[in-house]
DNA sequence: AAACCGGGGTG
DNA sequence: CACCCAGGTTT
């Protein structure tokens, strides 16, 4: 593997990139003192946050907490007050919980390697190791989305670098290319390469380093590199719900204050899988409450994405000639169609009502 | 509306 | 150990 040609290659690569990092990368942030306390909070609160916003948090941050023994000794309410708006609170409880390992594991000292340091709560691998290399020397390479990124178009890596084999290789194409010196700079250039240049979107590959032997530039594949995360198939939740009406109202549903839609006002739900079974769930659902509709009819679903489903609701109308008698009870109420637009109503439902409502006959 | 992203949780 | 998720923001 260690071919006079590929270390030769490898060593190129890193200089180039040191080289380039000294003329155009960023030297004037706040956390780059090599400082490992300031170093360690500005890459938490970097893994979800951009530059441009984390700049002010972190000033107030280190303000509030100047050491890490100041942080460790703070409680846990003031250290969330000081993350609040930054939000991914769980990093902050981990952050605060890890500060408070450093005092009791480690004496009060950030640990200074890279398996220590990734022994802390809150941080892994690719995080220990920027630590490490901006702080202590190591000559321990990161992986994290810009690097990715650098790497699936120079290299011409394909397939998404989520994947166990891809992540892999790429790893051991980032020990492969760590310099045996200058760790620091090669990180940071490799960061700063992905941040200003290699961008998701846009890249300037005019101002690159490496564009002379980037695949992706070669072959114009910058926009199909890396590939992304290949598209989730979400399970199909179909639900069937009765949508009854008189000609100025329709009956609402609160919905319980957890789950989905917890607490908003929605359709009741049927208890069916089928249309068939809804039709019928539908007709006895009215005659249970002494109620008698023509017809149910099943309109067109309305389809909604979840985060983890896809949500398509069945609606099976039925009509009342007029006022009823069945009274609203704790969760049950009538909603007039002249208030509906002020109603507590998730987005599905709200469309649906919307076009039920203006284009069915009142 | 979908993509994004390191670490942690879970099966 | 491998996969999947949560959580706000950006595109």
């Amino acid at each position: 593997m260690n071919t006079h040609s590929e270390v030769a290659a490898s060593d190129d690569f890193a200089a180039t990139l040191v080289r380039w990092q000294r003329q155009h990368g960023r030297h004037d942030l706040p956390w780059q003192t090599g400082e490992a306390y300031g170093v360690w909070v500005s890459e938490i609160m970097l893994q979800q946050t951009q530059v441009q916003t984390v700049i002010g948090y972190y000033a107030r941050f280190m303000q509030r907490f100047p050491t890490l023994a100041a942080l460790a000794a703070a409680d846990e309410a003031a250290v969330m007050e000081n993350w609040s708006g930054l939000g991914y609170y769980a990093r902050a409880r981990n952050l605060h919980r890890a500060a408070r390992e450093v005092m009791t594991r480690f004496g009060g000292d950030f640990p200074r390697t890279v398996d220590d340091i990734e022994s802390l709560p809150g941080i892994g691998r690719s995080t220990a190791s920027a630590i490490a290399s901006f702080c202590f020397g190591a000559q321990a390479p990161i992986l994290d989305g810009n690097v990715k990124r650098v790497f699936a178009r120079v290299f011409g890596i394909d397939g998404f670098p989520g994947t166990r084999a891809i992540e892999q290789r790429m790893w051991a194409l980032a020990h492969e290319l760590m310099p045996a010196r200058d760790g620091g700079p090669y990180t940071q250039a490799l960061m700063d390469l992905g941040a200003t240049v290699c961008t998701r979107n846009r890249p300037r590959c005019d101002a690159c380093p490496v564009a002379d032997r980037c695949v992706a530039q070669a072959q114009g594949r910058q926009r199909e590199l890396p590939a992304p995360r290949p598209a989730r198939v979400r399970p199909l939740r179909l639900v069937h719900a009765l949508l009854l009406r008189t000609p100025d109202a329709v009956l609402l549903e609160r919905r319980p204050g957890q789950g989905i839609w917890g607490g908003l006002l929605s359709l009741p739900e049927l208890a069916a899988q089928t249309e068939t079974e809804a039709q019928a769930e539908a007709q006895r659902w009215l005659a249970v409450r002494g109620l008698a509709a023509d017809e149910v009819q099943t309109l067109p679903a309305v389809s909604h994405g979840f985060t983890h489903f896809e949500l398509r609701l069945v609606p099976l109308l039925a009509r009342l000639p007029g006022a009823t008698q069945f009274a609203a009870d704790s969760t049950l109420h009538w909603q007039p169609l002249a208030t509906l637009a002020t109603a507590a109503l998730p987005a599905p439902v709200r469309r649906l009502l919307d076009a039920q409502t203006r284009t069915g006959h009142v």
